[in-house]
DNA sequence: CGCGATTGAATTGTGTGCAATTTATCTGAC
DNA sequence: GTCAGATAAATTGCACACAATTCAATCGCG
């Protein structure tokens, strides 16, 4: 008697490979606009992220970018021996530790102003796509989230 | 004279950040789901590809998932050592190195069937959301690896 | 005040990703 | 047949991610 085999889930069918698959893509796209800056895919979000609001602690930082203490303190530690950042504990709770953006990590941010055009310019998408596929993407990542 | 500061990209408005946070909850998910079959994510991903075709070598393997050897060589030897798949020089070609699966790695299969589903459930999404999303996905990750 | 529980970073250990190098094998021009 | 160049994996080195643990500082409750 034959058995029945339980289908296989093709791999090109799921949505899980195309998102890690695309993402990798993106990383790698990034690696080569962000080499002039010297800096990888997650120092440069790090770096959007004090751009936009500093001096914040490592676990606002955390909770920014959904990344724990055990990814960020080595990598804050690259980026202050880059010279970009200061790390200094927050006299009023010395448990916390605050970073900031030195000067040279505040100018840095002239140089990176035109990498998210170049990116989008990569995508092959028009701007309209590209804002409903992120939107749908951040629904999706809350949703995925709140079912752990 | 006020200096006009370029503006800075805000982390929330970046496709790429929306991309890597989906990306990385995704796994996260996986993770939960796939603790009982003692896989990680990544070889999961290989597992499909076996239970799809096999034997394959490395650099079809790396052809299908975008990965390299120096990814591969590792996570194929601890499926290996895990009983799962069976690694082995192609007679016809010495430098190639075929990838089967062991009756261990075939009966598995059977333990991963529902995995699919249950993620897609986590998304909040129907079906025919994620089926556009992944297609977008895959036009992104083609466009972008174009231009790089 | 005292002390157990909590919190915030850092550290440790494992497993990717990827660039660059190394090693073994194969191919093709001569 | 031989050797230069190409090819396939493996290896090395570095930088994430993340679970689990550790350590110091703080909080809260009696």
């Amino acid at each position: 008697m034959p058995t029945i085999d339980a289908p296989a889930p093709l791999l090109d069918e799921q949505i899980c490979f195309a998102l890690y698959s695309a993402s990798r893509a993106i990383t790698g796209r990034y690696r080569a606009l962000l080499e002039p800056l010297q800096l990888t895919y997650p120092q440069y979000l790090v770096m959007l992220a004090l751009w936009e609001r500093e001096p914040v602690t490592v676990s606002e930082l955390g909770d920014r970018l959904h990344l724990d203490s055990g990814t960020l303190s080595p990598l804050l530690k690259r980026l202050e021996l880059a010279g970009l950042v200061d790390r200094h504990r927050v006299p009023s709770d010395e448990r916390s530790v605050e970073i900031s953006l030195t000067a040279a990590g505040g100018a840095l941010r002239e140089k990176a102003t035109g990498i998210p055009e170049l990116l989008c310019a990569s995508t092959g998408l028009d701007l309209d796509a590209i804002v409903r596929l992120r939107d749908e993407l951040s629904l999706l990542a809350g949703a995925v989230r709140a079912a752990s």
